[in-house]
DNA sequence: ATTGTCGGATTGTCGGACAATTATCATGGG
DNA sequence: CCCATGATAATTGTCCGACAATCCGACAAT
Protein backbone atom coordinates (compact mmCIF):
# COMPACT_ATOMS: atom_id res chain seq x y z
CA UNK A 1 0.00 0.00 0.00
CA UNK A 2 3.12 2.33 0.87
CA UNK A 3 5.88 2.75 -0.11
CA UNK A 4 8.96 3.65 1.95
CA UNK A 5 9.62 6.92 2.38
CA UNK A 6 13.49 8.05 1.10
CA UNK A 7 15.06 9.30 4.43
CA UNK A 8 18.31 9.65 3.11
CA UNK A 9 20.17 13.03 3.59
CA UNK A 10 19.58 15.26 1.45
CA UNK A 11 23.39 15.30 0.67
CA UNK A 12 22.82 11.98 -0.52
CA UNK A 13 20.03 11.99 -2.67
CA UNK A 14 21.55 15.40 -4.02
CA UNK A 15 24.46 13.56 -5.30
CA UNK A 16 22.56 10.47 -6.43
CA UNK A 17 20.67 12.61 -8.69
CA UNK A 18 23.17 14.29 -10.21
CA UNK A 19 25.52 10.91 -10.50
CA UNK A 20 22.05 9.93 -12.54
CA UNK A 21 22.58 12.40 -14.89
CA UNK A 22 26.01 11.59 -15.41
CA UNK A 23 25.67 8.35 -15.79
CA UNK A 24 22.63 8.68 -18.40
CA UNK A 25 24.39 11.16 -20.52
CA UNK A 26 22.46 13.84 -19.64
CA UNK A 27 25.72 15.32 -18.47
CA UNK A 28 28.44 14.20 -20.70
CA UNK A 29 31.85 14.88 -19.59
CA UNK A 30 33.23 17.94 -20.18
CA UNK A 31 30.73 19.83 -19.23
CA UNK A 32 30.86 22.10 -16.24
CA UNK A 33 28.75 21.60 -13.43
CA UNK A 34 26.53 24.88 -12.41
CA UNK A 35 27.42 27.28 -9.43
CA UNK A 36 27.02 25.64 -5.88
CA UNK A 37 25.00 28.87 -5.42
CA UNK A 38 23.22 27.36 -8.51
CA UNK A 39 22.68 24.37 -7.83
CA UNK A 40 21.06 25.13 -4.17
CA UNK A 41 18.72 27.37 -5.44
CA UNK A 42 17.60 24.87 -8.15
CA UNK A 43 17.49 21.78 -5.33
CA UNK A 44 16.20 24.40 -2.79
CA UNK A 45 19.15 23.13 -0.27
CA UNK A 46 21.47 25.33 1.37
CA UNK A 47 25.22 25.37 -0.33
CA UNK A 48 26.67 23.98 2.87
CA UNK A 49 24.53 20.94 1.59
CA UNK A 50 25.47 21.19 -1.89
CA UNK A 51 29.36 21.37 -1.05
CA UNK A 52 29.16 17.82 0.75
CA UNK A 53 26.93 15.90 -2.60
CA UNK A 54 29.79 17.96 -4.56
CA UNK A 55 32.67 16.13 -2.44
CA UNK A 56 30.91 13.12 -2.43
CA UNK A 57 31.16 13.26 -6.25
CA UNK A 58 34.10 14.02 -6.66
CA UNK A 59 35.93 11.45 -4.55
CA UNK A 60 34.25 9.06 -7.49
CA UNK A 61 35.71 11.10 -9.84
CA UNK A 62 32.86 11.70 -11.72
CA UNK A 63 33.41 15.60 -11.53
CA UNK A 64 36.62 17.27 -11.05
CA UNK A 65 38.02 20.85 -11.35
CA UNK A 66 40.70 21.35 -14.26
CA UNK A 67 43.64 23.05 -14.27
CA UNK A 68 43.58 25.38 -11.19
CA UNK A 69 40.40 26.57 -11.88
CA UNK A 70 37.11 26.97 -9.93
CA UNK A 71 34.26 25.54 -12.04
CA UNK A 72 33.76 21.70 -11.74
CA UNK A 73 33.49 19.65 -14.87
CA UNK A 74 32.09 16.54 -15.70
CA UNK A 75 34.88 13.69 -15.66
CA UNK A 76 35.21 10.08 -16.66
CA UNK A 77 37.12 8.62 -13.34
CA UNK A 78 40.39 8.42 -13.81
CA UNK A 79 43.01 5.59 -14.18
CA UNK A 80 45.06 6.68 -11.34
CA UNK A 81 42.33 7.64 -9.40
CA UNK A 82 40.23 4.13 -9.57
CA UNK A 83 43.56 2.30 -8.81
CA UNK A 84 44.20 4.15 -5.83
CA UNK A 85 41.14 3.41 -4.80
CA UNK A 86 41.16 -0.37 -5.58
CA UNK A 87 44.90 -0.65 -3.85
CA UNK A 88 43.01 1.07 -0.61
CA UNK A 89 40.51 -1.49 -0.88
CA UNK A 90 42.96 -4.37 -1.39
CA UNK A 91 45.50 -3.08 0.92
CA UNK A 92 42.20 -2.94 3.95
CA UNK A 93 40.97 -6.76 2.49
CA UNK A 94 44.49 -7.93 3.49
CA UNK A 95 45.31 -9.33 0.07
CA UNK A 96 48.27 -10.93 0.21
CA UNK A 97 51.39 -11.22 -1.72
CA UNK A 98 50.04 -14.76 -3.22
CA UNK A 99 46.38 -13.52 -3.82
CA UNK A 100 48.19 -10.61 -6.00
CA UNK A 101 50.37 -12.57 -8.08
CA UNK A 102 47.09 -15.38 -8.73
CA UNK A 103 45.60 -12.01 -10.47
CA UNK A 104 48.87 -10.74 -12.48
CA UNK A 105 48.86 -14.80 -13.82
CA UNK A 106 45.57 -14.71 -14.90
CA UNK A 107 45.20 -11.30 -15.98
CA UNK A 108 48.63 -10.02 -17.65
CA UNK A 109 49.24 -12.87 -19.98
CA UNK A 110 45.49 -11.80 -21.79
CA UNK A 111 46.83 -8.51 -21.56
CA UNK A 112 49.73 -9.41 -23.28
CA UNK A 113 47.88 -11.09 -25.87
CA UNK A 114 45.27 -8.27 -26.22
CA UNK A 115 47.98 -5.63 -27.03
CA UNK A 116 49.66 -8.27 -29.38
CA UNK A 117 46.25 -8.37 -31.39
CA UNK A 118 45.36 -4.42 -31.10
CA UNK A 119 48.88 -2.43 -30.49
CA UNK A 120 49.26 0.27 -33.03
CA UNK A 121 52.72 1.55 -34.14
CA UNK A 122 52.70 4.60 -31.42
CA UNK A 123 52.08 1.75 -28.40
CA UNK A 124 54.62 -0.49 -30.27
CA UNK A 125 57.08 1.94 -30.28
CA UNK A 126 56.56 3.15 -26.42
CA UNK A 127 57.08 -0.67 -25.51
CA UNK A 128 60.15 -0.50 -27.57
CA UNK A 129 61.48 2.46 -26.10
CA UNK A 130 60.53 1.26 -22.38
CA UNK A 131 62.31 -2.11 -23.04
CA UNK A 132 65.10 -0.41 -24.30
CA UNK A 133 65.56 1.85 -21.52
CA UNK A 134 65.50 -0.80 -19.22
CA UNK A 135 67.87 -2.66 -20.77
CA UNK A 136 70.29 -0.01 -20.62
CA UNK A 137 69.95 0.81 -17.10
CA UNK A 138 72.55 0.86 -14.09
CA UNK A 139 69.97 2.98 -12.28
CA UNK A 140 68.73 2.75 -8.27
CA UNK A 141 66.04 0.33 -8.13
CA UNK A 142 63.46 2.66 -7.09
CA UNK A 143 63.62 4.12 -11.19
CA UNK A 144 63.92 0.01 -12.50
CA UNK A 145 61.05 -0.72 -10.94
CA UNK A 146 58.84 2.49 -12.42
CA UNK A 147 60.06 1.48 -15.77
CA UNK A 148 58.50 -2.20 -15.08
CA UNK A 149 55.35 -0.36 -13.90
CA UNK A 150 55.55 2.12 -17.05
CA UNK A 151 55.80 -1.09 -18.96
CA UNK A 152 52.84 -2.94 -18.05
CA UNK A 153 50.62 0.35 -17.96
CA UNK A 154 51.65 0.98 -21.78
CA UNK A 155 51.29 -2.51 -22.39
CA UNK A 156 47.43 -2.54 -20.69
CA UNK A 157 47.06 0.50 -22.96
CA UNK A 158 47.98 -1.40 -26.55
CA UNK A 159 45.52 -3.62 -25.32
CA UNK A 160 42.41 -1.04 -26.43
CA UNK A 161 40.53 -2.64 -23.53
CA UNK A 162 39.46 -0.01 -20.88
CA UNK A 163 38.97 -2.92 -18.67
CA UNK A 164 42.34 -4.37 -18.73
CA UNK A 165 43.45 -0.78 -18.03
CA UNK A 166 41.47 -0.33 -14.93
CA UNK A 167 42.20 -4.05 -13.66
CA UNK A 168 46.01 -3.42 -14.57
CA UNK A 169 46.56 -0.62 -12.42
CA UNK A 170 46.23 -1.41 -8.67
CA UNK A 171 48.08 -5.41 -9.20
CA UNK A 172 50.65 -2.51 -10.58
CA UNK A 173 50.63 -0.46 -7.68
CA UNK A 174 50.73 -3.29 -5.17
CA UNK A 175 53.65 -5.06 -6.48
CA UNK A 176 55.84 -2.25 -6.96
CA UNK A 177 57.56 -2.53 -3.74
CA UNK A 178 57.72 -5.93 -3.71
CA UNK A 179 60.00 -5.49 -7.08
CA UNK A 180 61.94 -3.23 -5.62
CA UNK A 181 62.90 -4.84 -3.15
CA UNK A 182 63.59 -7.93 -5.42
CA UNK A 183 65.51 -5.61 -7.47
CA UNK A 184 67.68 -5.05 -4.74
CA UNK A 185 68.01 -8.50 -3.09
CA UNK A 186 68.80 -10.74 -6.71
CA UNK A 187 71.55 -9.28 -9.15
CA UNK A 188 69.90 -11.39 -11.70
CA UNK A 189 66.82 -10.10 -11.82
CA UNK A 190 67.53 -6.79 -13.68
CA UNK A 191 68.83 -9.03 -16.70
CA UNK A 192 65.76 -11.58 -16.49
CA UNK A 193 63.24 -8.46 -16.61
CA UNK A 194 65.24 -7.05 -19.58
CA UNK A 195 64.76 -10.32 -21.21
CA UNK A 196 61.18 -10.69 -20.70
CA UNK A 197 60.38 -7.20 -21.90
CA UNK A 198 62.64 -8.06 -25.26
CA UNK A 199 60.55 -11.08 -25.63
CA UNK A 200 57.30 -9.82 -25.49
CA UNK A 201 57.97 -6.88 -27.07
CA UNK A 202 59.40 -8.84 -30.16
CA UNK A 203 56.10 -10.97 -29.93
CA UNK A 204 54.10 -7.77 -29.42
CA UNK A 205 55.78 -6.59 -32.95
CA UNK A 206 54.99 -9.86 -35.00
CA UNK A 207 51.43 -9.85 -33.52
CA UNK A 208 52.04 -13.13 -31.86
CA UNK A 209 49.19 -13.49 -29.29
CA UNK A 210 50.18 -16.65 -28.16
CA UNK A 211 53.95 -16.11 -27.66
CA UNK A 212 53.25 -12.67 -26.08
CA UNK A 213 50.70 -14.58 -23.38
CA UNK A 214 53.32 -17.32 -23.29
CA UNK A 215 56.34 -15.03 -22.19
CA UNK A 216 54.29 -12.68 -20.43
CA UNK A 217 53.27 -16.33 -18.05
CA UNK A 218 56.66 -16.81 -17.54
CA UNK A 219 57.81 -13.05 -16.83
CA UNK A 220 54.84 -13.59 -13.93
CA UNK A 221 56.17 -16.65 -12.47
CA UNK A 222 59.55 -15.67 -12.53
CA UNK A 223 58.61 -12.37 -10.49
CA UNK A 224 56.88 -15.00 -7.76
CA UNK A 225 60.18 -16.91 -7.84
CA UNK A 226 61.86 -13.93 -7.36
CA UNK A 227 59.66 -12.92 -4.57
CA UNK A 228 60.82 -16.24 -2.53
CA UNK A 229 64.07 -16.32 -3.27
CA UNK A 230 64.36 -12.84 -2.40
CA UNK A 231 63.50 -14.39 1.46
CA UNK A 232 59.76 -12.79 1.11
CA UNK A 233 56.95 -15.16 2.43
CA UNK A 234 54.08 -15.31 -0.39
CA UNK A 235 51.79 -14.82 2.49
CA UNK A 236 52.77 -11.35 2.81
CA UNK A 237 49.98 -8.81 3.08
CA UNK A 238 50.91 -5.99 0.71
CA UNK A 239 50.54 -2.59 1.37
CA UNK B 1 65.61 25.31 -4.52
CA UNK B 2 61.66 25.46 -3.16
CA UNK B 3 59.05 22.97 -2.51
CA UNK B 4 55.30 23.41 -3.71
CA UNK B 5 53.38 24.83 -1.60
CA UNK B 6 50.92 22.64 -0.38
CA UNK B 7 47.60 24.66 -0.95
CA UNK B 8 45.35 21.89 -1.07
CA UNK B 9 41.56 22.63 0.73
CA UNK B 10 41.26 22.08 4.30
CA UNK B 11 38.80 19.49 3.83
CA UNK B 12 41.06 17.54 1.39
CA UNK B 13 44.16 17.57 3.77
CA UNK B 14 41.56 16.34 6.63
CA UNK B 15 40.61 13.39 4.92
CA UNK B 16 44.00 12.71 3.63
CA UNK B 17 45.31 12.52 7.18
CA UNK B 18 42.41 10.71 8.34
CA UNK B 19 42.81 8.32 5.25
CA UNK B 20 46.40 7.80 5.77
CA UNK B 21 45.45 6.92 9.95
CA UNK B 22 43.56 4.33 8.56
CA UNK B 23 45.66 2.87 6.05
CA UNK B 24 48.43 2.94 8.28
CA UNK B 25 46.43 0.80 10.94
CA UNK B 26 46.06 3.48 13.63
CA UNK B 27 43.06 3.27 13.11
CA UNK B 28 41.33 -0.24 13.06
CA UNK B 29 38.12 -1.70 11.11
CA UNK B 30 35.37 -0.77 13.37
CA UNK B 31 36.95 1.56 15.32
CA UNK B 32 34.63 4.45 16.18
CA UNK B 33 35.52 8.17 15.05
CA UNK B 34 34.88 11.11 17.41
CA UNK B 35 32.27 13.31 16.97
CA UNK B 36 32.34 15.62 14.19
CA UNK B 37 33.01 18.17 16.89
CA UNK B 38 35.80 17.17 18.35
CA UNK B 39 37.23 16.87 14.92
CA UNK B 40 36.65 20.35 14.38
CA UNK B 41 38.01 21.04 17.57
CA UNK B 42 41.21 18.83 16.93
CA UNK B 43 42.52 19.94 13.71
CA UNK B 44 41.12 23.43 14.69
CA UNK B 45 38.52 23.79 11.23
CA UNK B 46 35.20 24.76 11.37
CA UNK B 47 32.90 21.25 11.40
CA UNK B 48 31.66 22.66 7.80
CA UNK B 49 34.89 21.39 6.78
CA UNK B 50 35.15 18.07 9.15
CA UNK B 51 31.75 17.30 7.34
CA UNK B 52 32.90 17.59 3.83
CA UNK B 53 36.87 15.55 4.23
CA UNK B 54 33.98 12.96 6.06
CA UNK B 55 31.87 12.90 2.69
CA UNK B 56 35.49 12.06 0.59
CA UNK B 57 35.99 9.08 3.27
CA UNK B 58 32.70 7.76 3.22
CA UNK B 59 32.17 7.72 -0.65
CA UNK B 60 35.46 6.06 -0.48
CA UNK B 61 34.01 3.32 1.92
CA UNK B 62 36.86 3.70 4.58
CA UNK B 63 34.17 5.31 6.99
CA UNK B 64 30.42 4.04 7.40
CA UNK B 65 27.84 4.45 9.67
CA UNK B 66 26.44 1.43 11.30
CA UNK B 67 22.73 0.39 11.60
CA UNK B 68 20.83 3.57 11.36
CA UNK B 69 23.07 4.94 14.07
CA UNK B 70 24.71 8.10 13.80
CA UNK B 71 28.50 7.41 15.07
CA UNK B 72 31.05 6.73 12.08
CA UNK B 73 33.00 3.60 12.19
CA UNK B 74 36.35 2.86 10.21
CA UNK B 75 35.42 0.10 7.89
CA UNK B 76 37.26 -1.57 5.29
CA UNK B 77 35.66 -0.95 1.81
CA UNK B 78 32.68 -2.94 1.04
CA UNK B 79 32.66 -5.47 -1.97
CA UNK B 80 29.28 -3.86 -3.64
CA UNK B 81 30.47 -0.73 -3.24
CA UNK B 82 33.79 -1.04 -4.70
CA UNK B 83 32.20 -2.58 -7.31
CA UNK B 84 29.52 -0.31 -8.04
CA UNK B 85 32.19 2.47 -8.61
CA UNK B 86 34.39 0.28 -10.81
CA UNK B 87 30.62 -0.41 -12.87
CA UNK B 88 30.34 3.47 -13.05
CA UNK B 89 33.91 3.83 -14.29
CA UNK B 90 34.20 1.47 -17.08
CA UNK B 91 30.57 2.61 -17.59
CA UNK B 92 32.00 6.14 -18.33
CA UNK B 93 34.98 4.66 -19.95
CA UNK B 94 32.62 3.26 -22.85
CA UNK B 95 33.96 -0.20 -22.11
CA UNK B 96 32.64 -2.49 -24.26
CA UNK B 97 30.68 -5.93 -24.13
CA UNK B 98 33.59 -7.65 -25.76
CA UNK B 99 35.91 -5.66 -23.90
CA UNK B 100 33.95 -7.04 -20.50
CA UNK B 101 33.85 -10.50 -22.27
CA UNK B 102 37.85 -10.64 -22.78
CA UNK B 103 38.17 -10.28 -19.09
CA UNK B 104 35.69 -12.45 -17.64
CA UNK B 105 36.97 -15.46 -20.26
CA UNK B 106 41.06 -14.31 -18.69
CA UNK B 107 39.56 -13.61 -14.91
CA UNK B 108 36.99 -16.48 -14.49
CA UNK B 109 38.65 -19.54 -14.99
CA UNK B 110 41.60 -18.62 -13.07
CA UNK B 111 38.82 -18.02 -9.83
CA UNK B 112 37.13 -21.46 -10.76
CA UNK B 113 40.38 -23.04 -10.30
CA UNK B 114 41.27 -20.85 -6.82
CA UNK B 115 37.87 -21.96 -5.97
CA UNK B 116 38.77 -25.91 -6.79
CA UNK B 117 41.74 -25.75 -4.87
CA UNK B 118 40.77 -23.58 -1.75
CA UNK B 119 37.38 -23.72 -1.21
CA UNK B 120 35.25 -25.56 2.49
CA UNK B 121 32.68 -27.43 2.48
CA UNK B 122 30.09 -24.55 3.58
CA UNK B 123 31.07 -22.70 0.29
CA UNK B 124 30.76 -25.93 -1.63
CA UNK B 125 27.39 -26.42 -0.68
CA UNK B 126 26.44 -23.24 -1.31
CA UNK B 127 28.12 -23.27 -5.02
CA UNK B 128 25.54 -26.87 -5.19
CA UNK B 129 22.59 -25.43 -3.35
CA UNK B 130 22.72 -22.47 -6.53
CA UNK B 131 23.00 -25.00 -9.25
CA UNK B 132 20.19 -26.68 -7.92
CA UNK B 133 18.07 -24.00 -7.92
CA UNK B 134 19.23 -22.87 -10.82
CA UNK B 135 18.63 -25.99 -12.78
CA UNK B 136 14.72 -26.36 -11.37
CA UNK B 137 14.27 -23.14 -12.15
CA UNK B 138 10.80 -21.63 -14.43
CA UNK B 139 11.18 -18.63 -13.10
CA UNK B 140 12.02 -14.98 -15.09
CA UNK B 141 14.70 -13.94 -16.43
CA UNK B 142 15.37 -11.60 -14.04
CA UNK B 143 15.41 -14.37 -11.22
CA UNK B 144 17.79 -16.58 -13.49
CA UNK B 145 20.25 -14.07 -13.91
CA UNK B 146 19.92 -13.32 -10.29
CA UNK B 147 21.12 -16.66 -9.10
CA UNK B 148 23.87 -16.87 -12.13
CA UNK B 149 25.48 -13.54 -10.24
CA UNK B 150 25.01 -14.99 -6.57
CA UNK B 151 27.08 -18.49 -8.58
CA UNK B 152 29.55 -16.13 -9.50
CA UNK B 153 30.28 -14.13 -6.42
CA UNK B 154 30.22 -17.54 -4.42
CA UNK B 155 32.92 -18.77 -6.77
CA UNK B 156 34.58 -15.73 -5.96
CA UNK B 157 34.54 -16.18 -2.07
CA UNK B 158 35.14 -19.46 -2.60
CA UNK B 159 38.26 -18.64 -3.99
CA UNK B 160 39.34 -16.95 -0.88
CA UNK B 161 41.04 -14.35 -2.79
CA UNK B 162 40.14 -10.40 -2.33
CA UNK B 163 41.34 -9.74 -5.22
CA UNK B 164 39.40 -12.01 -7.64
CA UNK B 165 36.22 -11.03 -5.46
CA UNK B 166 36.83 -7.08 -6.06
CA UNK B 167 37.57 -7.97 -9.55
CA UNK B 168 34.38 -10.28 -9.79
CA UNK B 169 31.91 -7.75 -8.99
CA UNK B 170 32.13 -4.92 -11.54
CA UNK B 171 31.78 -7.58 -14.30
CA UNK B 172 29.27 -9.75 -12.95
CA UNK B 173 27.16 -6.58 -12.72
CA UNK B 174 28.03 -5.28 -16.40
CA UNK B 175 26.74 -8.88 -17.59
CA UNK B 176 23.37 -9.48 -15.91
CA UNK B 177 21.56 -7.32 -18.24
CA UNK B 178 23.14 -8.53 -21.38
CA UNK B 179 22.77 -12.01 -19.96
CA UNK B 180 18.62 -11.13 -18.92
CA UNK B 181 18.30 -10.51 -22.62
CA UNK B 182 20.27 -13.53 -23.61
CA UNK B 183 17.98 -15.66 -21.35
CA UNK B 184 14.82 -13.80 -22.80
CA UNK B 185 15.83 -14.98 -26.86
CA UNK B 186 17.57 -17.91 -25.92
CA UNK B 187 15.53 -21.06 -25.14
CA UNK B 188 18.53 -23.18 -25.18
CA UNK B 189 20.28 -20.50 -22.64
CA UNK B 190 18.71 -21.83 -19.50
CA UNK B 191 20.03 -25.39 -20.28
CA UNK B 192 23.51 -24.46 -21.37
CA UNK B 193 24.23 -22.27 -18.12
CA UNK B 194 22.54 -25.47 -16.20
CA UNK B 195 24.80 -28.07 -17.51
CA UNK B 196 28.15 -25.66 -16.72
CA UNK B 197 27.15 -24.80 -13.52
CA UNK B 198 26.42 -28.61 -12.21
CA UNK B 199 29.88 -29.34 -14.22
CA UNK B 200 31.38 -26.67 -12.69
CA UNK B 201 30.56 -27.76 -9.11
CA UNK B 202 31.22 -31.20 -9.95
CA UNK B 203 34.84 -30.15 -10.45
CA UNK B 204 35.10 -28.37 -7.43
CA UNK B 205 33.74 -30.73 -5.15
CA UNK B 206 36.37 -33.23 -6.61
CA UNK B 207 39.02 -30.21 -6.27
CA UNK B 208 39.61 -30.64 -10.21
CA UNK B 209 41.54 -27.45 -10.97
CA UNK B 210 41.70 -28.08 -14.61
CA UNK B 211 38.66 -29.37 -14.89
CA UNK B 212 36.92 -26.55 -13.25
CA UNK B 213 38.93 -23.85 -15.28
CA UNK B 214 37.87 -25.71 -18.38
CA UNK B 215 34.54 -25.72 -17.84
CA UNK B 216 34.36 -21.45 -16.82
CA UNK B 217 36.76 -21.41 -20.04
CA UNK B 218 33.46 -22.78 -21.85
CA UNK B 219 31.13 -20.97 -20.07
CA UNK B 220 32.41 -17.86 -21.21
CA UNK B 221 32.18 -18.62 -24.45
CA UNK B 222 29.14 -19.98 -24.97
CA UNK B 223 28.20 -16.80 -23.25
CA UNK B 224 29.52 -14.46 -25.81
CA UNK B 225 27.69 -16.84 -28.49
CA UNK B 226 24.52 -16.62 -26.72
CA UNK B 227 25.53 -12.60 -27.01
CA UNK B 228 25.59 -12.90 -30.59
CA UNK B 229 22.90 -15.44 -31.28
CA UNK B 230 20.48 -13.09 -29.30
CA UNK B 231 20.85 -10.09 -32.38
CA UNK B 232 23.49 -8.29 -29.95
CA UNK B 233 27.06 -6.67 -31.51
CA UNK B 234 29.82 -7.34 -29.26
CA UNK B 235 30.37 -3.72 -29.79
CA UNK B 236 27.75 -2.76 -28.07
CA UNK B 237 28.92 -0.26 -24.83
CA UNK B 238 27.85 -1.56 -21.39
CA UNK B 239 25.83 0.17 -19.03
C1' DA C 1 50.77 40.40 -28.63
C1' DT C 2 51.91 40.45 -23.97
C1' DT C 3 51.24 42.45 -19.52
C1' DG C 4 48.77 45.01 -15.92
C1' DT C 5 44.51 46.28 -13.67
C1' DC C 6 39.86 46.26 -12.07
C1' DG C 7 35.12 44.64 -10.77
C1' DG C 8 32.19 40.80 -10.32
C1' DA C 9 31.51 36.00 -9.52
C1' DT C 10 32.73 31.85 -7.08
C1' DT C 11 34.92 28.96 -3.85
C1' DG C 12 36.79 27.86 0.80
C1' DT C 13 36.11 28.60 5.37
C1' DC C 14 34.07 30.35 9.33
C1' DG C 15 30.61 31.15 13.24
C1' DG C 16 26.28 30.24 15.00
C1' DA C 17 21.67 28.19 15.21
C1' DC C 18 17.96 24.63 15.75
C1' DA C 19 15.06 20.44 15.07
C1' DA C 20 15.25 15.54 14.93
C1' DT C 21 17.45 11.55 16.26
C1' DT C 22 20.43 8.78 19.00
C1' DA C 23 23.22 7.63 23.07
C1' DT C 24 23.56 7.59 28.13
C1' DC C 25 22.21 6.82 32.44
C1' DA C 26 19.57 6.91 36.68
C1' DT C 27 15.54 4.78 38.39
C1' DG C 28 12.03 1.85 39.56
C1' DG C 29 9.74 -2.82 38.85
C1' DG C 30 10.13 -7.79 38.41
C1' DC D 1 20.39 -8.85 40.47
C1' DC D 2 18.67 -7.82 35.73
C1' DC D 3 15.82 -5.38 32.65
C1' DA D 4 12.47 -1.97 30.95
C1' DT D 5 11.68 2.97 30.95
C1' DG D 6 11.86 7.57 30.68
C1' DA D 7 14.52 11.87 31.21
C1' DT D 8 18.67 14.17 29.74
C1' DA D 9 22.69 15.08 27.14
C1' DA D 10 25.11 14.60 22.88
C1' DT D 11 25.27 14.35 17.94
C1' DT D 12 23.92 14.79 13.26
C1' DG D 13 21.60 17.06 9.37
C1' DT D 14 20.41 21.25 7.71
C1' DC D 15 20.04 26.06 7.46
C1' DC D 16 21.61 31.09 7.52
C1' DG D 17 24.75 34.68 6.91
C1' DA D 18 29.41 36.37 6.39
C1' DC D 19 34.04 37.31 4.47
C1' DA D 20 38.72 36.70 2.42
C1' DA D 21 41.08 34.69 -1.39
C1' DT D 22 41.04 33.64 -5.88
C1' DC D 23 39.57 33.20 -10.46
C1' DC D 24 37.43 35.14 -14.73
C1' DG D 25 36.61 38.29 -18.31
C1' DA D 26 37.03 42.75 -20.06
C1' DC D 27 39.59 46.51 -20.82
C1' DA D 28 43.71 49.58 -20.79
C1' DA D 29 48.67 50.21 -21.27
C1' DT D 30 53.02 48.98 -22.84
Amino acid sequence: MFEPLDTAPAYLRLSAAIRARILGRELGEGDSLPTETELARQFAVNRSTVREALRNLQSAGLVERRGGGKKLYVSRPAVGAVGDGLREALTLHEARFADVWEALLALEPAVAAAAAKRRDAVQLAELEAIAVEFGASEKLATEAVALVGRFFRALGRASANPVFVLANEPLVQLVEPSLAIIIDRLPQARRRIAAAQRAMVTAIRARDRAAAADWMRRHVEDFRRGFEQAGLPLETVVR
